[in-house]
RNA sequence: GGUGGGUUCGUCUAAAGGCUAGGACUCAAGAUUUUCAUUCUUGCAAUGGGGGUUCGAUUCCCCCACCCACUACCA
């Protein structure tokens, strides 16, 4: 039994979008799956459409997905150009195989399979566009090669002549005609396309010496040993020729599957590049930014764990015929297979990517969320004094606040908005509340809570925090001081007559500056006895006028 | 235009000829809660159309429609 080997082989013409970090996904998870090796191929045959550090952002990207190459880029990340044990088939950058492919193509026209073609770009569209002027599809094929200027239209000297002349010939593939190509996908099944509809592609051009896609795809994935190919759909309509190069070289070919594409979440077509910004959310796993200097946003600056970011991706075209919708790296390469992808293009669906981070959110622990969250503030406040991530009481202030608010976020940047007011008095009330809640005696109740809470005794979270207590009293005490707290206000408030939503609303109100939020008795336990007064008192001198 | 691929709730999908077409996201309603959120419950919502084959088609076959990809000396 051959070993599992496949390949992720991207064009470096630009940033990695989420179809490709998909397809790079689903190699991984099969390679994984068999044992086997998953290689990483720079295919940069077309010079003029290179772009500087999209190599490396792609490799960066990959990387942060948890998708680690076997073969084709080191530990530190850069596309591997020398032989080694571990990278016996380098250079992985097919520039520098540029040696490599030109005896194959010579190879295939010594056989008679392939030929040399004179006719000049100018020519040719020229050709195209005089067949569209007529309604018609100018195809280089069979039926029109013995109209142009090549190897098969031409006498051999004048054939050599023109090969030693001029700088701008090309090798063409000599497609049969007539001929039913019976091809298998592992995805799609059995699919049958007649020779006649194929044209005799490119392989190879003497204007800068390299070959074309084709030649160098099928060349490499050959010398590579690569058993299975796994891309987008795009490439179906080039498979007939790819079995065609492999039957010409006398090659085993690799077994094939074409990924569904990924389509816009709204309106036609597939997902591009140009999407992100237009319609509201990434489609780069990382932030871009392209040699002019423009940046686009990707899902790690959007807030996106790598695992949310490739579970959603996951499920994008695939499904395990189960409920499960949540899958560890692990749980995905054990469960994972090219059948059960389907065949249709899929829509994103933003929604449903929040919704994943969501779940990835709350399984994460108080301590990773402080951690992320002092980043955020550091991040947002570098020139303010909040800053917690460098003081351990408030660090672990944090955690617990985390705690505690992890259930109302989708992403660890909502975390501020939602609890902003831990840190700080409210700035302004919002208007609509104060209209609701601010009426003629409010301010002598809340006068007669602020006396209430002033004689409740209990410990807030940094006196928890000082006493450096073990997990489970931890959690225990801090129970028991906010029930202490809730139980002395309802009383109060029932006691009094007056109204539980009236009261704890105006409350939260002088709080949190708005009457939606968390407990009021969690909100005093973690801002303090002493600061809770204040702010009632200040509120009421800014709200009573 | 040509070639190929595809088509189940708004979206992602399940059902490999056989229960009332199931689940998830979104949305709506209700319950819980001092508010918001969470949570729980419920609901809305689909087999593109037409022919076959069959006791029985989402499923198999044919035709049509629509969507998508490809159609470069790009990948």
């Amino acid at each position: 039994m051959k070993k599992t080997r496949v390949r992720f082989a991207p064009s470096p013409t630009g940033p990695l979008h989420m179809g490709g970090v998909r397809t790079a996904l689903y190699n991984y998870l099969y390679a994984k799956q068999h044992d086997g090796d998953f290689i990483l191929r720079i295919e940069d045959t077309d010079s003029h459409r290179t772009v500087p550090g999209a190599e490396k952002y792609i490799i960066e990207s990959l990387r942060w997905c948890g998708i680690i190459p076997d073969e084709g880029a080191d530990i530190n990340g850069h596309i591997v150009e020398e032989k080694s044990e571990s990278h016996p088939y380098a250079p992985y950058r097919q520039s520098q195989r540029k040696p490599i492919y030109k005896a194959y193509a010579e190879q295939l026209v010594k056989k008679g399979l392939a030929y040399y073609a004179f006719d000049t770009p100018e020519e040719l569209n020229e050709k195209r566009a005089e067949a569209e002027a007529e309604k018609k599809t100018f195809i280089y094929n069979h039926e029109n090669r013995g109209r142009l200027r090549n190897s098969i239209s031409l006498p051999e000297a004048e054939t050599q002549k023109l090969l030693k002349e001029t700088g701008h010939w090309t090798i063409r593939f000599k497609i049969t005609p007539g001929r039913d190509i019976d091809m298998d996908d592992i995805i799609r099944g059995h699919i049958v396309i007649n020779s006649s509809t194929l044209d005799d592609k490119v392989l190879w051009k003497a204007s800068d010496g390299l070959p074309t896609y084709h030649l160098a795809n099928i060349v490499d994935d050959h010398l590579m040993q690569i058993t299975e190919v796994i891309r987008g759909e795009e490439w179906l309509p080039s498979l007939p020729l790819h079995y065609l190069l492999y039957e010409a070289f006398g090659w085993e070919r690799p077994r094939f599957a074409h990924l569904p594409l990924l389509l816009k979440p709204t309106g036609q077509g597939k997902l591009s590049k140009r999407d992100g910004d237009k319609l509201g959310f990434p489609v780069f796993p990382l932030q871009w930014t392209s040699p002019e200097g423009e940046i686009t946003k990707g899902y790690r600056e959007e807030g996106y764990y790598p695992q949310a970011f490739i579970n959603m991706l996951a499920l994008l075209g695939w499904n395990p015929g189960t409920d499960q919708e949540i899958f560890t790296m692990d749980e995905l390469i054990k469960s994972f297979s090219l059948e059960r992808v389907t065949k249709s293009g899929a829509r994103f669906n933003p929604e449903k990517a929040k919704w994943f981070n969501q779940q990835y959110l709350r399984m994460r622990s108080d301590h990773d969320l402080a951690r992320e969250f002092a980043n955020e503030i550091d991040k947002k406040f570098h020139n303010r004094e909040i800053s917690v991530s460098t003081n351990d009481m408030s660090f672990a202030y944090l955690a617990s606040l985390c705690g505690l608010i992890k259930e109302r976020a989708h992403f660890v940047s909502d975390f501020w908005e939602i609890s902003h007011y831990f840190f700080e008095a409210p700035v302004e009330f919002d208007e609509k509340d104060v209209k609701k809640f601010w009426n003629p005696g409010t301010a002598e109740k809340m006068e007669e809570a602020s006396e209430v809470i002033n004689v409740i005794e209990f410990k807030d979270i940094k006196a928890l925090i000082s006493e450096n207590l073990n997990k489970e009293d931890m959690e225990k005490e801090r129970r028991e001081n906010i029930n202490k707290i809730e139980t002395k206000l309802t009383d109060f408030i029932n006691e009094k007559g007056y109204k539980m939503g009236e009261i704890m609303n105006t409350l939260r109100l002088i709080f949190a500056g708005q009457a939606k939020g968390l407990g009021i008795a969690e909100i005093i336990f973690f801002i303090g006895k002493t600061n809770a007064i204040t702010r009632i008192k200040d509120a009421i001198r800014y709200l009573d006028r």
